[in-house]
RNA sequence: CGGGGCGUAGCGCAGCCUGGUAGCGCAUCUGUUUUGGGAACAGAGGGUCGUAGGUUCGAAUCCUAUCGCCCCGACCA
């Protein structure tokens, strides 16, 4: 994308309104504005990284056999009467009604309507194990929104859920989703840890928290340190070995992690001290087993095979995609700018003209522009006619990961510089080695 | 939902107390000179002063109502 032809409507100053570090970079860089409290409008480069990042969970969902689906955002309320959640969801629900006078909502969740379309379909344990799931729009009336899109109102969201024969199948497929969260969250260059979580609202005895540390976070967190010497890295992962997966949850969840919550001081006194953490920590996910409650409240029965019906055994499961970005900017900023991870940038690569309109500077600009999208590439070309402090500031900002720049200087020795917006380190190579430079680190990516 | 604050140009703000031609900085546009870390000069455009009603010869300013937004707290993916 040439800049000069782009929609990224940067902000010089802070805004006043925002609080912390990622939603004013958010605002700044032109990713996202806001349309009223809670509510915001993904500008071009704030829906890339969006894109990017449902591009990823639905890779990872379907790499661990879960189905993709839509659900729509509103739903009726006499499902929720049905299930008894319609009273007891309270403020947060926002109600509608049509112009026949039907009272509906705009969906908070999906437990509900999975379990309707599952049960109308589904009658045999032959059909089990089954995960469905959806990334779509969610809207909880939270009472202050704040934090950009870290505590919205309305709010992109990875939602699944398992239908199983029994506990012990349904436990299973609760690893599968652990694993696949760790993978996930892997991916994205981020460090997300599970820990032992309440079970809030939506019940349940079995649930983990994802969490990601981060200063502004609004959980407080207890962990061992040596959790973070964890990697999936590119292990094999065979999602239907349930010996295979829950070895991996067992990896993660021996080492103490809980929020404050389910901190427990007593097994806490057993960690040794030089590895007890305290810290902030940002909740980007979440898993639940809960057994029948659904499918019970529901009707969500199915033939057992030996003359008996029996409600199936669910769990939900979700990534709160939108929040990611903010977590993602909070772990990776600095007073410059974001500093976005590979594997989530919006453009690969910065090209910087330092002197628009030169013969020599365009043409190797262009050169390096057409080479980077013929490798496969999403390079940004600043070509406005700019400055090049203005140029070097809006790199920083939007945090693109490798910037090469382009300037008669290093064009006189036929070099330019690629630099990493992370060290800040640059190297002068030829405009060809740069391509390739950059083509080998996103293979790897 | 309790407490506090704010709505004036795209952004940040002054003006309001004490009513009388709507301003400043940044951004935008034009021109000239510049050009390796947010340039200088000259000029230009851009406003239902959140909305509605009231008081007044006259309202951004005073009064009433209303809508919106932000911050702290309690609550939440």
């Amino acid at each position: 994308m040439r800049l000069s032809r782009y929609f990224l409507p940067i902000i010089k100053e802070t805004p006043s309104e925002a609080a912390i570090a990622s939603h004013r970079l958010m605002l700044r860089a032109g990713m996202i504005r806001q349309a009223q409290a809670g509510i915001y409008s993904w500008l071009p480069m704030g829906f890339k990284v969006l894109r990017r990042l449902e591009n990823i969970v639905h890779e990872e969902q379907i790499r661990a056999g879960h189905h993709p689906m839509l659900m729509p955002t509103l739903q009726s309320a006499d499902l929720w009467r049905e299930s008894g959640r319609y009273e007891a969801y309270g403020e947060e629900m926002l109600r509608i009604t049509d112009r026949h006078g039907r009272d509906m909502l705009y969906g908070p969740t999906n437990e509900e309507l999975i379990t309707d379309i599952f049960k109308n379909a589904v009658g045999s344990y032959k059909d089990l194990p089954m995960t469905l799931y959806h990334i779509q729009w969610k809207f909880r009336d939270e009472v202050r929104p704040r934090f950009g899109v870290m505590r919205g109102r309305e709010f992109f969201m990875k939602d699944g859920y398992n239908f199983d024969i029994d506990e012990d199948a349904a436990r299973h497929a609760y690893n599968r989703h652990m694993v696949s969260y760790i993978r996930t969250y892997e991916r994205m260059g981020l460090k997300a840890i599970p820990m032992r979580a309440d079970s809030g609202p939506i019940g349940g005895d079995n649930t983990h928290e994802f969490l990601v540390l981060a200063d502004t976070g609004e959980s407080e967190v207890f962990y061992d340190s040596n959790i973070l010497d964890l990697h999936l890295g590119d292990r094999e992962v065979d999602y239907d070995n349930w010996d295979g997966v829950k070895a991996i949850c067992d990896e993660w969840t021996t080492p103490y992690a809980r929020t404050d919550e389910t901190h427990d001081a007593a097994i806490w006194a057993d960690v040794p001290a030089d590895r007890q953490q305290v810290s902030r920590a940002i909740e980007v996910g979440q898993i639940f087993y809960f057994g029948t409650k659904y499918s019970d409240a529901l009707g969500a029965l199915v033939d057992d095979g030996k003359g008996a019906r029996k409600a199936v055994h669910m769990g939900s499961h979700g990534i709160g995609v939108s929040r990611l970005i903010g977590a993602i900017i909070e772990a990776f900023h600095d007073d410059k700018g974001i500093i976005w991870p590979e594997a989530v940038t919006p453009f690969h690569a910065g090209i910087v003209n330092l002197k628009q309109g030169d013969t020599d500077t365009d043409a190797t600009c262009d050169q390096l522009y057409q080479g980077l999208i013929k490798a496969g590439l999403d390079p940004l070309y600043d070509d406005r006619d700019e400055r090049a402090g203005g140029k070097f500031a809006t790199m920083d900002l939007i945090g693109l990961p490798w910037r090469i720049t382009v300037g008669p200087r290093g064009l006189k020795n036929g070099v330019v510089e690629l630099t990493s917006r992370k060290t800040g380190e640059s190297e002068e190579m030829s405009p060809q080695a740069a391509i390739a430079r950059i083509t080998e680190i996103y293979a790897q990516v």
